[in-house]
DNA sequence: GCAAAATGTCATGGT
DNA sequence: ACACCATGACATTTT
């Protein structure tokens, strides 16, 4: 009988950064043409560039350089590239980031799929191209959903990623099949009429595949030139770091060499920034703390840009939860942090957080009126904010915001309503970006910020609290809130959304100090339950879509490697069928030659004897 | 009005 | 024992 070893546990750590790093390393190493090893020469421009580079992003690079040894090479492009089109392509290669305008994305576009750039799939080029091509003239309201806007959302929100990535999907890893995208959204629009202009060629885009870490210095863009670049809360981010800075991918930017001024790491940075922007609300961004004059100065200097001080970044209760390592273990005190109206009685030490998050609620809510923005560019932000968060589909699961921006923008067109497509639910983080934004609807919808007590969690103003306010109620159509029905009937000294975000020790809590009917009781503990259901129901759905999605990625990988065995294998026949020839030619000769040598050995085989 | 998809709810079993 | 979660099945709502 053989007794078990102590068990040895295995851990890995995987740095968020050191991809990054390497990357911008690789790009200061072109600025200053440093090992560079080939030079690529597009009409009349040459471009020092690093071959490995070069070849690992594209498939007309690999197979032109790696049949070449011979250092310092020079690849002229044949004329189908141009600058234009492959100086965008080439920054892409060492910055993961696209910049495009509406004139060029065609040229960028064409030199990608001749090049056969990696990374730069369809999905990208076949939403923005049309939409552009399409578009421009496209000012359209945004206020209010339209047709063609739901219609677009609806064939993104239906869109695999596998679908959106045809041509990677085989070669990337499922998170990398996207996720890393980045729309980021710049400022610089505040001068945007109404009605705001098609995307035109003074705009520029970004696509921003790099992960989280970028550096300020990358977002420096044409002078007056829009950017969007949403930053994600990727899913893919490492979950071993142990340092909240370095766990968290919004607090991590201080690994970042430009501590002074930060980009907004943070997706809710980005696209809170962004929302701002179609709001004309620009002037500063998301801030747990009071904007400093030094803040403030560098907001006007970088015009255009959102820079973000570091400790401006997101909270870190809802980096807490976005962070996969903590969300498992401290969601539950976070959760009972930021929902229970008591929190004094839950944890002291917390409840800075749950400040800085009423603050950043508080500040984010929008002030007044709307700013519409070309549906071309939402579209494309959206575009981008969706396709680039492949795995975080079902988000408005988390029951609060969730509900709330359904119910927001159900029930009144909110502008935010296009960030229900953006689904973080199921993922085990849920980003807090959205949750600050459904925080930033509702309280819009709502016409007022709520008090301090009912922003305990970012979204516990109820539609359905009896007391505090009631759209739903009045309007006596709940059809769409959940849990509707009894509301009527058993009024509630607290947020009905509460029932189902706080802990369960927060919520026996309150039921002891709320000493509630037995019927609010029953009321209360069946919302509960059908609450949790219900998210589980959407993380269950979630989960069976990410499975099929990931087998469907699998079959493609498969179904490549089988027609890539069967070339070989066909290869392999044909050079048989050579050698055999060759074989057989050369015993038909070697008998039928009468040649003096052969002759000569009979005649000393015959000696011999 | 119908069909399909999406979503909510319940029941059940596992932890 | 209880709560929670996952999931299949069914109902309802939305598209």
């Amino acid at each position: 009988m053989s007794v078990d070893g102590p068990r040895t546990s295995v851990f890995t750590f995987q740095s968020a950064v050191h991809s990054h790093h390497v990357l911008r390393s690789l790009e200061e190493l072109r600025q200053k043409e440093l090992l560079c090893d080939v030079t690529v020469e597009v009409e009349c421009r040459s471009f020092r560039a690093h071959s490995s580079v070069l070849a690992s992003c594209s498939h007309y690079f690999y197979t032109r350089l790696t049949n070449h040894s011979r250092p310092n090479l020079t690849v002229s492009l044949p004329d189908e590239v141009t600058v234009e089109g492959f100086e965008p392509l080439l920054q892409f290669a060492y910055t993961a980031k696209l910049h495009f305008t509406k004139e060029n994305i065609l040229e960028i576009h064409r030199c990608a799929e001749f090049l056969g750039f990696q990374n730069l799939d369809k999905a990208c080029f076949e939403f923005l191209v049309p939409k552009f091509s399409e578009g421009g003239g496209t000012s359209k309201k945004v206020k209010g959903k339209n047709k063609s806007q739901e219609s677009s959302k609806k064939s993104q929100a239906t869109c695999s990623p596998s679908d959106q990535n045809p041509k990677t999907g085989e070669d990337l890893e499922p998170q990398d099949a996207g996720t890393d995208m980045q729309a980021a959204s710049a400022t610089s629009s505040a001068g945007s009429p109404k009605d705001c202009p098609p995307i035109s060629s003074g705009k520029e885009m970004q696509l921003d595949l790099s992960p989280l870490y970028a550096r300020s210095s990358s977002y420096h863009m044409g002078d007056g030139q829009d950017q969007f670049c949403l930053q994600n809360c990727g899913p893919q981010l490492p979950s071993s770091s142990v340092v909240a800075g370095e766990v968290c991918p919004f607090l991590s930017t201080s690994s970042t060499s430009d501590n002074e001024k930060l980009h907004s790491v943070g997706c809710g940075g980005d696209i809170l920034a962004m929302e701002e922007q179609f709001q004309k609300e620009l002037a500063m961004e998301v801030r747990c703390e009071p904007p400093t004059d030094k803040d403030l100065n560098i907001a006007s200097i970088t015009d255009g840009h959102f820079d973000q001080l570091e400790g401006s970044l997101m909270p870190p209760a809802n980096c807490s939860q976005l962070c996969p390592l903590n969300s498992v273990e401290s969601s539950g005190v976070l959760d009972g942090i930021s929902s229970a109206p008591d929190i004094s009685s839950i944890g002291t030490d917390d409840n800075q957080v749950f400040d800085s998050n009423k603050q950043t609620f508080s500040e984010l809510s929008p002030k007044d009126g709307f700013t519409e923005r070309s549906i071309v560019e939402r579209e494309v932000a959206e575009h981008l904010a969706k396709g680039f968060w492949p795995d975080l589909s079902s988000t408005l699961n988390e029951p609060l915001p969730l509900d709330s921006i359904d119910q927001s923008s159900a029930g009144n067109g909110s502008d935010f309503h296009w960030l229900k497509h953006l689904d973080l639910g199921a993922a085990p983080d849920d980003c807090p970006f959205l949750r600050d934004l459904s925080s930033t609807d509702r309280q819009t919808s709502g016409g007022h910020t709520l008090s301090n007590e009912d922003t305990g969690d970012s979204s516990c103003m109820s539609p359905i609290n009896s007391r505090e306010n009631s759209e739903c109620e009045s309007d006596g159509d709940c059809a769409q809130c959940g849990s509707s029905e009894p509301v009527q009937e058993v009024d509630l000294p607290f947020p009905v959304e509460q029932i189902s975000s706080m802990t369960r020790r927060a919520f026996l809590q309150m039921l002891k100090r709320e000493k509630l009917t037995p019927e609010q009781l029953e009321f209360v503990q069946d919302v509960r339950r059908r609450s949790k259901n219900r998210v589980a129901a959407q993380r269950c759905r979630k989960r069976k879509l990410d499975c099929i999605y990931w087998l469907e990625g699998d079959i493609k990988k498969l179904r490549s490697e089988k027609e890539k065995l069967l070339q070989d294998r066909n290869q392999l026949k044909l050079s048989l069928e050579d050698v055999r020839q060759n074989l057989s030619g050369l015993c038909q000769n070697l008998c039928a030659d009468p040649s003096p040598q052969s002759e000569e050995l009979q005649a000393l085989a015959r000696m011999e004897k």
